[in-house]
DNA sequence: TAGAGTAGAGAACCGTGGTTCTCCCCGTCA
DNA sequence: TGACGGGGAGAACCACGGTTCTCTACTCTA
């Protein structure tokens, strides 16, 4: 049986995703996503040009997941100022899964970002994008503008310490200062 | 002339700081760190035991030499309340350096927190050191130690954003929220 | 059923980089 | 002055990883 393109290149995704986010990019060669999505080197090739073009797809596609998880979480809330916190209350779940490794973004700009423009884009592009949420959610509450880029700095910080510490406690800390700042 | 061992260890550390801070460090090769220190491989490999340990010192020497910095920057202001905002200030100086590409243990965790338990005790050994640090300066000006944490999110914050986008920007942002977490 | 084309397994190719080794120079000291 | 030993230049060694190629099997179609 033949896998249909689309099942193939999924499959490369999540197995690149998986192995890239709890490794790093070059401590995951072409061959280990071969063996653990179990499509072959030569369609691997076919469906990408190559190693840089495939972690940028998973960049990608991830940017999408997380920011519509973040979206479904924070909007099932009502009251528009909770939404702001709620953030912080998302970021929370999210480190405390067991293979939270840190924010995907910051990592591979850590490893790549000077050396491949095409990653650096991804990771650009997504800190935008997150921020224009945030944003969003800001004007929302009717808040100030200004509160947007300080709450973005608490979720960055937050993302940063929980991924070389490890645990939630950044994302309650991040919290209560955001609640401080919507509180004055 | 023969290079005295401490000056021969100097500049390879000096010529490896350099090159892994701009490109990161599988990205620096030893041969790289010869050229450029002028120590000879044989020499580096006697100083060192290998490259891990080289980049070990490296982050070990630097955060003494960063956090000094930033001591000799924050103790100058006399205002107990300005010295806590006067971090950031200092990382606004830091991040408008021309040569400026993030944190280096930021960068450097993402690059190799998972494979290299050396590299991973001196990111975290220099974040804990850093958040003492803060933590002292809070208590300094009797403000409540839970203020501490808040203020270390937003500098992590201000970093990672500014490694990313590039540019001061951050930590004005970061200060203008510290400031409100201050006047409350 | 025969032929064509596609896909997989795995070897091969090629560059790179960490580490070690060889060869030679030069300063030192008996 | 001659043996010695540290140090440098650079090759060599070895493993790894990105990419491509070969060979074979299988499926689909005429």
């Amino acid at each position: 049986m033949v896998l249909p393109v689309n099942e193939a290149r999924d499959r490369a995704l999540d197995a690149a995703e998986q192995l890239i986010y709890a490794r790093g990019v070059h401590a995951v060669g072409m061959d280990d996503v071969r063996e653990l999505s179990g499509v072959s080197l030569k369609r691997l090739y076919a469906l990408f040009p190559g190693k840089e073009a495939l972690v940028e797809a998973v960049l990608e596609r991830r940017d999408g997941r997380w920011r519509q998880r973040l979206a479904d979480f924070v909007t099932r809330v009502g009251d528009r100022d909770e939404r702001l916190l709620a953030v912080f209350d998302w970021l929370a779940e999210w480190f405390a899964e067991p293979d939270f490794r840190g924010c995907a973004w910051i990592n591979v700009f850590g490893e790549l970002g000077s050396t491949s423009p095409a990653v650096l884009a991804q990771v650009r592009g997504h800190k935008r994008r997150f921020a224009e949420q945030l944003a969003g959610w800001v004007a929302d509450a009717h808040r100030p503008a200004e509160l947007a880029p300080q709450l973005l700095l608490l979720a960055e910080g937050a993302m940063v310490t929980a991924g070389i510490h490890g645990g939630p406690g950044p994302a309650h800390e991040a919290r209560r200062a955001a609640a401080a700042l919507l509180s004055r």
